[in-house]
DNA sequence: ATCCAGGATAGCG
DNA sequence: CGCTATCATGGA
């Protein structure tokens, strides 16, 4: 992999200052990695993608194994998009049961991003209950509303605003962004976090179980929400989000004509069955399983 | 119109 | 412990 000479007819239209990187194989499926519903602003912007990586402004576009990064520097993008990941390694340990191996050939090239910890974490509490394409909406919404602006060339984008700046937000404010019930949770984690009753970055040397323990105490976050942030930004790759998805496609595939299994049991089942890379075939299974589920696999 | 959405939680038995 | 109603809003 390396960062080269810019290419500057496919540095899409607008001629972004922009570095390329070469893949190794097609080990990289970004529309995939940006639309599996783990991160929620990027915007398709002709062949590419527009949206912010923490406060940088940033365009992405793939063209088969070349990767097109309209940005300063692509250390940033490599870790994003954690390019490091070997997913030949990680797939490989991957159950081989039809309906994971169906994912897998569906998915590959999806990639867990590293994603900046208070924007997961902040995302994560509007996610309650609403479909994706909602939570993309209150997400862009408390963006542009909250977050700073950063130009991109000719486009205005926003960040996902600081705890500090979402901590003094008025409540009647923030429910013009949408959220409903989760506008309260949401302030209060920004309060939390702000006034350092949350450490956000110590949870990193924390044990996973800790850490999730920790999320907990933010009001409207329970185990589910929890194990999205640290799959999607703690990058413990081992843990499961059990949401309605799959639980009913656990439920479905793995545990037939068996009524309601219990949360316990599938909890149970998913820390066992698929290995030590769990959270990523549970992110193959969840996005397979959502775009195919009315056809029938 | 009715049900559901990448849930969490207080209140019940 | 497990079960249920409820939360606010929009899409299917």
């Amino acid at each position: 992999m390396e960062s080269g000479a810019i290419d500057p007819q496919k540095a899409c239209a607008a001629s972004y200052p922009s570095v390329v990187c070469q893949l190794p194989e097609c080990e990289l499926d970004l529309e995939k990695t940006l639309n599996c519903g783990q991160v929620f602003h990027w915007l398709p912007h002709g062949p590419g993608f527009v949206g912010a990586i923490d406060e940088v402004p940033v365009y992405l576009e793939q063209s088969g194994r070349t990767l097109i990064a309209g940005v300063d520097g692509l250390e940033l993008v490599r870790s994003y998009l954690a390019l490091d990941h070997s997913l030949p390694e990680i797939t490989a340990t991957f159950p081989r049961d039809e309906a994971m191996q169906a994912a897998l050939k569906f998915c590959y090239g999806l990639r867990i991003v590293r994603q900046p910890v208070w924007e997961c974490l902040a995302t994560f509490i509007t996610s309650a209950l609403k479909q994706i394409q909602q939570i993309r909406a209150i997400s862009l919404a408390i963006r542009s509303r909250f977050g700073l602006a950063l130009r991109l060339e000719s486009l205005e984008l926003h960040s996902y605003p600081r705890p500090e700046v979402l901590a003094v937000v008025e409540l009647p404010d923030l429910l013009e962004c949408k959220l409903g019930f989760r506008a309260r949770n949401l302030l209060t984690a920004a309060r939390m976090v702000a006034d350092g009753e949350l450490d956000l970055e110590k949870l990193r040397d924390h044990p996973t179980d800790q850490a999730r323990a920790e999320l907990c105490r933010v009001p409207g976050v329970g185990e589910k929400i929890a194990n999205c942030v640290l799959l999607f930004a703690y990058e413990r790759l081992d843990v499961v989000p059990i949401d309605v998805w799959i639980r009913r496609g656990f439920q479905e595939i793995y545990f037939p004509n068996q009524a309601k299994v219990p949360a316990i049991e599938l909890r149970l089942f998913s820390e066992t069955y698929f290995g030590p890379y769990a959270g990523y075939a549970q992110q193959y299974l969840f996005h397979y399983w959502r775009l195919n589920y009315r056809k029938r696999l």
